[in-house]
DNA sequence: CGGTAAACCGTAAACGTTTACCAAGAAGCA
DNA sequence: TGCTTCTTGGTAAACGTTTACGGTTTACCG
């Protein structure tokens, strides 16, 4: 507020400006900046007013470089275009800052390339950890930031490594719950639509869902997997692929919310009714899933949770408390039944009209 | 892939190392990571192999520090989680890293608050520019901007200040015409669900709306025009507003493509059906447009070109090209026809069945 | 009242680059 | 051959912080 300080000066304010204001030195100023205790408490309250009236701003490189922390957080994403994701950066920076980080994002786009140059961009900028949301990284990748002491923590299990960490998932409560919903309303066969083969947490979901059907006492039909790539188009292509096949699953589910979303498209084209004429079952329950039309019955899994458990996992580690290796920390996941699953058209008996209706929440 | 040269030391390596390596100063190193073209090929060649050999990468912060650039670019967005946002940010980094620039993230959530802690990261890590695809920031702020000569490019029309420029975007071109697609399809009452009242492009989109009704002869209804935020949960809301009037409009224009979505699911719950109920306009054409049920008619800016003008604005104002205050780009705003626009109930004559059919892309 | 310990603060040396300036060698010209 | 002019590489001084170290003051105890 105080403009009388001079000229307006175009020069920016640095430590030394501080410091001649407060009368103080500026090793005084840099320890009132980060809070170390032992200043005085009147010279402390001088800093801080010269600060105010000179509307000081640290230079975070100058800071980064001699003290060796960038308070900085690198989140890889697969897609920053896919809803999920969104989510999940928002809730991820939200505990970053909780806890004084930041974050530097990188998106793959499913491609290694872009991965490898995401991985150079957060060792360029020295972040203090990553956490890498996506397909696997190459080792050689993973040596780099061994090299450099960075943490690292995946979702779902990565190869066993000095400083990487990982989130475990369990998938199957979820996707074990929605073949058991689908079988209840009586479907027998259910197909898969699957994510992009190379990323490893859409591998999982398939062999979880594969796993799920056995323990419910149905076998898989080869021709009811098809795969996808995690986005509306995938799920579009997917589901007319099924649509060409001779004899039909009931019920599909999805690998991920964005596939079943392109899946309702694909039968809104077809002229066909969900789910009068197929179930469906998404998986993540992004905000848009309660949305859709129909609203989709989905698995839900809390971005909120895995963003906490990952910056989490990755400060206990930078404050030392090592271990880690290990992942403690489980992600739950569930089924959220809403209108897109109901009785298979075939085993309809008489109140054949009335499934659309029930509104479960 | 050379592994010989040590005991793999845990220590990061910097470009005294790679210097002594190639058997030449510091000074060569910098000299060619920087390709200045005045240093001896064989030279080079050599630091070139030292690189590769040592896997050495540059510290950005120290090379900040001392250049005084940091080739980061700030963009300030709404709120990441509405997909229009991840499309801009996703161009809007492609475009960034064409000119070797990086960019750093902030989303306000539409506060004031987060806003000034989003600039304040922007300051502190020392961008080259910003860009804010967002309500306006308060003057306090530019000025900050200013004072460390920082470039500043808005979305729409901004205050004339030294530093600071703004895309102009031709809202009218759209909306007009979705406008006249109503009344050519016979729709004399219009209801407007706006964006949040404190965003200035959703003032403008709604000034142009009530424009375009006065150029097509139709008088604006003031309880059809409801005010929204641009959310999933904004447009229902408004929506079941509207529905509880006793008369009501035959057609909706929406703010964004978001609040149309969940005008949709409002118009879902409430067993009423698109178009034939209600005709609808979204703004943005976000890809998802495309997969609504039925998909959304709605009018598209390209973001894009958003992204590509404002990077283009900001980099030729560091490269010192000047002006720059007036925005010379226009971006451009079409209407996509799609199924969610239809003829009036009230209006049609004969063929009242068909009008669901008319699958136009 | 003298001496020791504790509590604070300032000086200066890092941190890893870029870049202005200078020196040395090569090449061209008389 | 000797002098000038390029060319090219190296030396060292920044950049804005943090922080180890040492020095000065104050407090306390005998």
């Amino acid at each position: 507020m105080v403009k009388k300080s001079g000229p307006l000066r175009t020069a920016k304010i640095d430590i030394r400006d501080v410091a001649s204001r407060a009368g103080v030195s500026i090793a005084t100023v840099s320890r009132v900046m980060n809070h170390v205790p032992t200043v005085d408490a009147v010279l402390s309250a001088r800093v801080w007013e010269a600060v105010e009236e000179l509307d000081y701003l640290p230079n975070t490189q100058a800071r980064a470089l001699v003290s060796g922390k960038s308070r900085l957080l690198g989140l890889i994403v697969s897609e920053i275009t896919n809803p999920f994701f969104p989510e999940l950066i928002q809730e991820f920076e939200r505990a970053a800052v909780k806890w004084g980080y930041e974050i530097l994002l990188g998106s793959t786009n499913y491609e290694a390339k872009t991965m490898e140059l995401c991985a150079r961009r957060m060792l360029e900028r020295k972040v203090d950890g990553v956490a890498i949301m996506t397909f696997g990284i190459d080792d050689f990748l993973l040596d780099r930031f061994e090299a450099d002491n960075v943490p690292v923590v995946f979702i779902d299990p990565a190869p066993a490594r000095p400083l990487s960490s990982f989130l475990a998932v369990d998938y199957y409560a979820g996707i074990h719950e929605g073949v058991e919903h689908l079988v209840g309303l009586g479907h027998k066969s259910i197909g898969f639509i699957s994510g992009p083969r190379r990323l490893r947490s859409a591998a999982t979901r398939k062999a979880t869902f594969l796993e799920s059907l056995r323990v419910a006492g149905l076998k898989a039909e080869p021709a009811f997997i098809v795969e996808g790539n995690h986005t509306l188009d995938g799920g579009r292509d997917a589901m007319q692929k099924l649509l060409a096949l001779r004899k039909q699953p009931t019920a599909i589910m999805c690998s991920n919310d964005m596939t079943a979303i392109g899946v309702q498209h694909a039968l809104f084209e077809a002229n066909l009714k969900v789910p009068d004429d197929f179930s469906l079952i998404g998986f993540d329950d992004i905000h848009l899933a309660e949305y859709t039309i129909p609203p989709l019955t989905t698995v839900r899994m809390s971005c909120e949770d895995i963003a906490q458990k990952a910056v989490e996992n990755l400060l206990s580690r930078l404050r030392g408390d090592a271990g880690g290796v290990a992942a403690a920390s489980l992600v739950m996941t569930r089924l959220i039944v809403r209108q897109t699953t109901g009785k298979p058209k075939r085993a309809v008996r008489g109140a054949a009209a009335s499934s659309t209706k029930s509104k479960k929440r």
